[in-house]
DNA sequence: CCGAGCAAATTTGTATACATATGGAAAACC
DNA sequence: GGTTTTCCATATGTATACAAATTTGCTCGG
């Protein structure tokens, strides 16, 4: 995957906005052991761009929580051990939780509503027949993304949405894992939306916080299951 | 308070730490107004450094959330609007709800626990007396630090600590600001610790979460009567 | 008088040279 | 032989020159 484009190609804004995506696509599709060290120089080369912009790049990541910085000494691919997606997950769940009742206080705009239930009518038709394959899961993806980025909108927190953004940034715990779950775990989540929507509609913001508190955990456990099960041989592998 | 001391005289690490620190001081002291354009030649001369280690701190504090970042633009002092802070403590509030649960499900060390107890003990004796003087209030600050951090810590979820600790850049939502409260709402709080570190050591979670949910709440509504009775003060005697 | 458009000045973005700190290998010493 | 010290290679931190973008203010035309 080392297609050496030089980042300049792409004309987003500024090179260090460019190397920002580069490096962050690059660590979280793994090109980057854990725990290894990041050196500029190499950077520059790799991304045909000066130390300046690969720097400010560094920063930016460290910042999300995606490398570890120490004076003088440089930057490394921070790993994250289960423990710490877990606690990403316990994290997100009562931040979206929270963002559910402040929604639901709030009430919604209509064009947050058509969205909802678009996103919801959306996955009904993709639920409606057998189970989703391979080529479905990505649909029900932005569908699923779509209907949580909604939510977080009519939640009307500038901190809060930041938080949720940071949460979703550690490796695995972002929604567009759902391709890893099983059949039976996507009909019941979506199902969850459906009731977090009645919840939020309904202005019952309590009901609505407990149901996406509860949502996302169960992300959490299905994740737990799926990794314990198959992805064994990547921890230790990793390790 | 303009001392205009150079920043490496004081040797943390590089200069570009100290700045990041001088400048993060000086946002928070509202040396500079909100919504003030902070141009990069003017503090370099203020801080005797050079632009690169300057251009590092600004980075830094945009990610912080206290400053905005457009490209090509140059960074700006955040302001913080009621609506904010008050977002701010709620997410606070969920959050340090979700350490009062961690820990009381894990449990605590014994040191963490001898740490609360010297906390809920030094708050008994300065309480102890007739009201708190104005010089007693920045010893009953630290003890509530010490509280809560040493709860935060023993929640054992690094990302959790990061979040919380972004909840308190935030200006005016920091637990330095018991300054602003009036003694009988320092009283009840602190009674709320009492309750809070019996719920952790006697491993209620839910509990512990919902009594500490809404310690945090509380402050977020004294907060806000002390806000509005103070402007009503502005508004009065014309300022 | 007002607005569009151009040009100069200012400001941020990038490259690069130099300074300083770290890590390790070789040499000196016990 | 093992430990310590010194020195050098390498990597990061800083300063600065240059490039590109934005802002400002002016001119010109309507």
């Amino acid at each position: 995957m080392d297609q050496r484009s030089p980042v300049h190609a792409t004309h987003l804004t500024t090179r260090s906005q460019s190397v920002i995506e580069s490096l962050r696509s690059a660590v979280l599709s793994g090109e980057f052991a854990p725990g290894e060290r990041l050196h500029e120089v190499p950077l520059t080369q790799r991304l045909t761009v000066s130390r300046t912009p690969v720097r400010a790049a560094l920063q930016a990541l460290a910042s999300e929580g995606l490398l570890d910085y120490a004076p003088n000494r440089g930057y490394t691919v921070r790993q994250f051990p289960l423990s710490e997606v877990i606690g990403a997950y316990e994290v997100r769940s009562v931040l979206e939780g929270l963002a559910a009742r402040l929604a639901a206080e709030r009430g919604l705009t209509e064009a947050d509503r058509v969205v909802l239930e678009k996103s919801l009518q959306d996955g009904d038709n993709l639920l409606s027949g057998r189970a989703l394959s391979q080529q479905d899961r990505p649909s029900y993806s932005a569908i699923n993304v779509s209907f949580h980025e909604t939510i977080h909108a009519a939640a009307g927190s500038r901190i809060l949405g930041q938080m949720i953004q940071l949460c979703l940034q550690v490796p695995i715990s972002s929604p567009r894992n759902v391709v890893a779950f099983e059949d039976r775990d996507v009909r019941r989540r979506h199902d969850d939306h459906h009731r977090i929507f009645e919840a939020i509609v309904g202005r019952e913001p309590w009901r609505a916080e407990m149901l996406m508190r509860d949502h996302v955990g169960s992300v959490k456990a299905s994740l737990i299951r799926s990794l314990s099960s198959t992805i064994d041989v990547h921890l230790t592998s990793q390790r």
